[in-house]
DNA sequence: CCTGATTTTTAGATCAGTCTAATAAATTCC
DNA sequence: GGAATTTATTAGACTGATCTAAAAATCAGG
């Protein structure tokens, strides 16, 4: 590597590293997860020590990419979130091309674009939203945000915290490629229509019927913190008004960090 | 960045830095122009200062991909070659998938290309490769490696050194987009047929009537550096055993480097 | 409000890749 | 074949991103 940023901008924006972008949009997720961004949480989700991620903090607050407390974490700024969302959008974007143009597996989509999400250039995502046809959904249901910066409110729920009912998923919010082929394998995915059936107690297993098999599926607690539903009017073939129709939009970067 | 290479890989060649890629691949096509790849010839390529080269030769020396004798320059090893080859193969692949699937001008290929040669994977290359049917040319007309890293034999002629006579562009080996640009509105690109009607003498510019345009162009000797053809059978009309299909497969870095 | 555990920051080092300035080798030219 | 010029190498330093180990701040509980 050259020590220069990588990431190709035609825009005025000032372009960063790929690392930077790393870190300003693990900020975003944790904040997305409504969690404070803490020195050591942000390190646990980029794999480095703390101790680099008080230096890149601080630089980065320097660089008025967001604000930072010491002994409390970061938050980002307008500018910073701008930028994490561009990212996010890449992202996503990437990960439906590879896997509606190149045939990518779901679980595979992930690790191609953390790589291509920082050397591909506006034009390249500009072409390949429109060779998609602007999709607002990954293979994995995330939305995607659109070319502004603006993100669909998500108002989904998380099936670990779900009560028994019918459920369509909405998103899976896990990357790590065996587990989403073995979602695949018991036809758990997006738009999949499903029954919860019962929830063990003491942090045990939830019992699935996923509308494809007949078999139902026993999915642990942790597992089903990364799968998000929602809830489905209870006769199964009414789909009139369901709860998936375009959802009411909202500001992205500028104003949903309260 | 991190200090790690980025190239991803799944295979058991070591991965290298972009970095490393990018000193091999100078060094492959200053060795394919029939130059010795010197200290100072390498840096001009790369943009940087000969004190980074001699360093950076030594260390590529160590890592047993290339030669490298003080005060005489670089030469590829095998393994050098393979991996120079490689990105060779990237590159091209990569900037027809952008002409061909993203609607890229020709000129715009090569500056995107040279970031996605070091970010993609050997699935992606394999997967663009499939959908674009196996080509065998870039948008520049250069060749493209086939996987097994086999490189078509170059029969072409250098425009700057050809007599007068009737031809047909087999490539384009500049990549600097206003003069693409330029080629592409007096109608010159790979398989345009032209007639070289004359050569001004004293390095003068040369007299070319493409097969599209009535008017003639004037293109400066240096300008003409960059494009080589194939001569013509006289007769225009005339595509039977035209010189441009199927051509020979020679050893690409197993044998080309006597 | 003090102690112990946890989290965070500081201090100091490393690594890859680069630079400039100074020196040394090779080449060229009379 | 020796002086001048060109080309290449060494020496020393910088930058971005990282690390480990030690010190300091915060938090939790009695």
């Amino acid at each position: 590597m050259k020590g220069n940023p990588v990431a190709a901008e035609s825009q005025n924006q000032a372009t960063v590293s790929s690392t930077v972008e790393d870190y300003l949009k693990v900020v975003l997720k944790i904040e997305d997860m409504k969690q404070r961004a803490s020195t050591s949480r942000v390190a646990r989700h980029l794999d480095v020590a703390d101790a680099s991620v008080t230096d890149m903090l601080r630089k980065l607050k320097k660089a008025g990419l967001l604000e930072y407390k010491p002994y409390y974490g970061a938050t980002l700024t307008r500018k910073g979130r701008r930028m994490a969302v561009r990212i996010l959008r890449r992202h996503r974007l990437l990960e439906m091309f590879l896997h509606q143009v190149l045939g990518y597996g779901w679980e595979q989509v992930h690790q191609e674009a953390e790589r291509l999400e920082h050397a591909v250039s506006d034009l390249f995502i500009s072409r390949i939203d429109a060779l998609l046809d602007f999709p607002v959904q990954d293979p994995h249901g995330e939305t995607i945000p659109d070319a502004r910066g603006f993100r669909q409110v998500e108002d989904d729920l998380c099936l670990a915290e779900a009560e028994p009912g019918s459920y369509r998923v909405r998103k899976v919010t896990n990357s790590d490629p065996e587990f989403l082929a073995y979602l695949d394998k018991v036809g758990l995915r997006p738009a999949t229509r499903l029954s919860l059936q019962e929830k063990a107690p003491f942090q045990g297993p939830l019992k699935l019927l996923p509308e494809s098999g007949r078999e139902p599926v026993y999915l642990g607690l942790e597992a089903c913190r990364s799968i998000f539903v929602l809830p489905l009017k209870d006769r199964p073939g009414d789909s009139t008004s369901a709860p998936d129709g375009p959802a009411p939009r909202e500001a992205g970067f500028l104003a949903s960090r309260g």
